[in-house]
Order: structure tokens, then C-alpha cells, then sequence
DNA sequence: CGGATCGTTGAATGTATTCAAAGTAGGTGG
DNA sequence: CCACCTACTTTGAATACATTCAACGATCCG
């Protein structure tokens, strides 16, 4: 349990989410106000801590201000799956918005700070913000469409494309907020965790990473991986980056 | 092409989404009657017709009003990847929203009534109506959730229970707008298309079936299939029905 | 009746899993 | 500073689930 603090983040501190937001769209002294505003106080979390546990209760979403958290579920057979990866700047949970008990376990990653938004914060957001409830959709749905990559990925693909594809669409968003040319970042997951995003076994991830290296498609060094040539990479996948850009010409004018 | 009629649907007639909405949250009048009039007149589609290509441009969504549909994409390698089903009452093609191009193909599966509704319509609608907004995104949160179900059981389990799982989903958001309790409907589906969107290949989907109709799980009859025992399909499974409710505790009052 | 699409079946093959075990790295306490 | 523990990575061999290839049967429709 969270209490609200009279401010919300260092004054003069934008949060990670309205810096992601102004990538997309430039916003107004109030809207950015207003997501201000809407978030709770900043918390740590350490890495392989869970935020939030499948079937507890939620009443609010999380925004991720640094480090990289997952969620992910555990059927009752099969071990477990991870959804998605979040980064700072995320709006972190959209599912559990739907229904009252989280749906999926949220875990840090690495070390992390997050903060949280109440669902009725975030409700009160969206209508007094129309725009800003646009634009949330739009990113909500360009991130529906890199699961929807994923689950092509992982359905129609074999090991050595997954893997690729997770790679470049991770590399993809940490330049939304990373800004400019990025080849290389630390990757803070277990070869079980990239096994559990892609719905192969640890074992065959090795042999998998293993393989792309001696082919030359990346380099590894401890958690760090490069990326040699990426649009071999991408040629050979078919990615497309869903997190460049993000139309906003529909949006209604700012109030 | 579309042009814009005076009038957007038969007087009297309420359009399925406003129908499926409101089996969520009783609208206003007022809240019914936006809905209503940001979509466009209806349109017909004959079985296998295809509504929007991949790659094309689009500057608007769709309702459906009766019929299946699915949206698929086509990796350079691999086939087909069918990701999302589409039921009366559904706002079809949330993904595209983020883009001027459509990252998605829609088809019809069976013969079909849709509405479109323009971008710019429904970021007038999220504007005037935040109450509205905060529905559709909920139920964009529920679908996105259904889809990650999806992911986790091509991830991780085996042929029979992604069938399974998959029956049991489209069993679930059938009765959201048909009523009353189900156990059998008509699939209009080839199994080449259960494959794909299985991660499957048509001649394991067919075995599949086999088995699974052998076992006493599923009746099979033409297009017709009926859930034998759902209880235990659920247990095996571990299926969550992510249509039935969608919280709205959160939601502002409306305007 | 002919053609096309879809469903069914068998046999060979392949990609990834499972099981088992050894090697490596990082952190903790003595 | 080293010993030890734990978690992670790497490797090999046997196995399993699903794919591929090929063909035939069924059904629908013009």
C-alpha cells in the first residue's frame, strides 16, 4: 500500500512518461501538467523483485521512470510465458485496467524506479484530456502490435528469427528514449528469461545465441550484446519497428 | 473508397458495438447517440473478401456488425500469421490507429456487415465523451490480454491445448453478445486458418481435432462444434475468460 | 460432371525438448 | 583472500512433438 505524497517527483523533474509522450507529440504546459500530476510517489524496486503479483488486486497502473521490468503468467502447465518488457517511459499494466485483479506478474528486471498511477487518476486523465487519451491509445496499440509481432514471431518463425526479432524490437525502443544511434545495450535477462519470451527452452537459447554469434549476427560480451549488422538482421525477419513513430494527425486539438 | 451518408445505420437499429458497450456500462443517450454517429454507413462483405490489405493506407477503423473476421500478417518468412479474431460489436483494427498504413490484413471469414469509423471521428469521439474513452480502452486493455493469452499457449503448450485454449476464447466472446449459455457454435474456419493462427501446421490441426474428438472433447459435426465437457477443458487448459466483464469502477462519471 | 477447395492419412524428417552433467561467474562469509 | 555457495551458461545424447511431402477422399458449386 502507497500513500500519496503532497509531490510527486523532484520539482523540475519531468517524468519519464511525458518525455517518451513529448517524443510522439509536443504537449501543452497543462497536459504535461496533468500526467505530472497523475503519478504517485517514485519507488525502488531491486532487480528480481515482483511489483505486482497475477491475481492480487490492482488500482493502478505503474509508469517505469529507469530500468526494465517484465510481466509474464504462469500457466498451469507449461512454466511460465513473458508477455512483454518494459522500459522506462512505459505505462506499465494497461491489462489489468480491465478487471480489478492483475492478470500478470510484474517484475524488475534490473534495478528500477517506478511510479504508480491510480486507475482513477488515469480515468480523470483521459477525460479531461482527450488528446492525451488518444495518444495513450495510439501507444497502447503500437504496443499491442509488437505482441502481435511477437506472437508471429513465435508461431510462424524458427529459434535463430525469434531471437533476432527480440533483439532488434528491444533495440527499437530503447532508441525512443535512449535517443540517437544505438548498436549495443546490456541485456539484464537470463538465457531462461529470453526462453520464456520466446517459447523456447533455456538450453536451446543457448545453442541459439551461440550460433547467431558464430555467424556473426552479434557479439557478446557478459550482459552486453551488439548488434553487427542489423539490417541483415532485419532482412532476414522482416522486422519493422513499432516504436519510431506513432501517428498522431488523428488527434483532436489540445484543450 | 467510402463516402459518408447523411444517416450511418437503419433509424431504430443500434449498432453492435453500442450494443456490446453497453453490456459493460448502461450509456447515456447522449453517449449512445456519439457513438452512433461516428460511424459510417454499413458495408457488405462476401466470405474471404479481403476489407484492408497490409502495407495499404488507412484513415479509418472499423465496427463489425455481423460476422467473423480475422486480421493476419505475412512475414517475408513463414506464411501466415493469423493474430486476432474479430466478433459483432468489435472495433477491428486498433493497431492501426498508431500509423497512416495498416500493419495488419483484414478478411472476412465468413460473410460480414461492417461500419468504419474515421480516425478523426473517434478522436473527436475520446474527446467529447471521456467516459467513452476510458471503456475503449479497457476493452482494447481485455483484447490485448486475450491476445497475450494466445502468445503464452503458442509459446507454451502443446497442439491440443492451443486448440483448446482457442475454442474456449472464441466460446467466451461469443456469448458477450449472443446471451444466455452456449456450448456450441459454427466455426467458419478451415483448419489451414486454425493453423495459422495456432502456430500450426493444417495437417497437425487436423489430427488435432481428430484426437481431441476421439477423446470425447469436443463433437464435431460440419461446421459445428460443440464443447463436450468445458469444465475440463478449462482445467486442462487453465483458460481465463477475459470477455465476460471489464471493470468501469474506475471510469469517470459521464459528461 | 468436372474442378477446386478442404479434410484425412501415412511415412520420413527435423527442430526443439528433455535429461544429465560439467564449467563459469559473481557474491558472501570465514 | 580464499572457500564456498548459488545462479547461470555450456555441452552431449536420447527423445518427442510437430513438420514436410505426398497422396487420396470428401464435399461443394457451377
Amino acid at each position: 500500500m502507497t500513500c500519496r505524497m503532497p509531490f510527486s517527483s523532484p520539482a523540475g523533474t519531468r517524468s519519464a512518461l511525458t518525455i517518451r509522450l513529448s517524443h510522439y507529440l509536443p504537449l501543452t504546459a497543462s497536459e504535461a501538467a496533468a500526467i505530472e500530476a497523475a503519478q504517485g510517489p517514485r519507488r525502488k524496486l531491486i532487480a528480481g523483485e515482483a511489483l505486482l503479483d497475477a491475481g492480487g488486486p490492482v488500482d493502478s497502473l505503474f509508469v517505469v521512470q529507469q530500468g526494465w521490468l517484465h510481466s509474464s503468467v504462469r500457466p498451469p502447465v507449461g512454466g511460465r510465458q513473458i508477455l512483454s518488457f518494459h522500459y522506462p517511459g512505459d505505462l506499465v499494466d494497461n491489462s489489468s485496467i480491465a478487471w480489478a485483479r492483475a492478470p500478470t506478474t510484474l517484475t524488475a528486471v534490473s534495478d528500477c524506479i517506478v511510479s504508480d498511477i491510480s486507475k482513477k487518476q488515469l480515468g480523470a486523465l483521459l477525460a479531461q484530456h482527450g488528446r492525451i487519451a488518444g495518444l495513450l491509445y495510439a501507444v497502447a496499440a503500437a504496443e499491442a502490435m509488437a505482441m502481435a509481432d511477437r506472437l508471429t514471431s513465435i508461431g510462424r518463425m524458427n529459434a535463430i528469427q525469434r531471437l533476432a526479432t527480440l533483439i532488434l524490437d528491444m533495440l527499437a525502443r530503447l532508441r525512443v528514449t535512449a535517443g540517437g544511434v544505438v548498436d549495443s545495450f546490456d541485456l539484464p535477462l537470463t538465457q531462461t528469461d529470453l526462453g520464456d519470451a520466446l517459447g523456447l527452452t533455456k538450453v536451446h537459447v543457448n545453442r541459439t545465441m551461440r550460433e547467431m554469434e558464430e555467424r556473426g549476427m552479434i557479439a557478446r560480451n557478459g550482459r552486453r550484446i551488439r548488434i553487427c549488422d542489423e539490417a541483415a538482421l532485419v532482412g532476414f525477419t522482416g522486422f519493422v519497428d513499432r516504436h519510431a513513430t506513432i501517428a498522431t494527425d488523428w488527434l483532436p486539438p489540445p484543450r
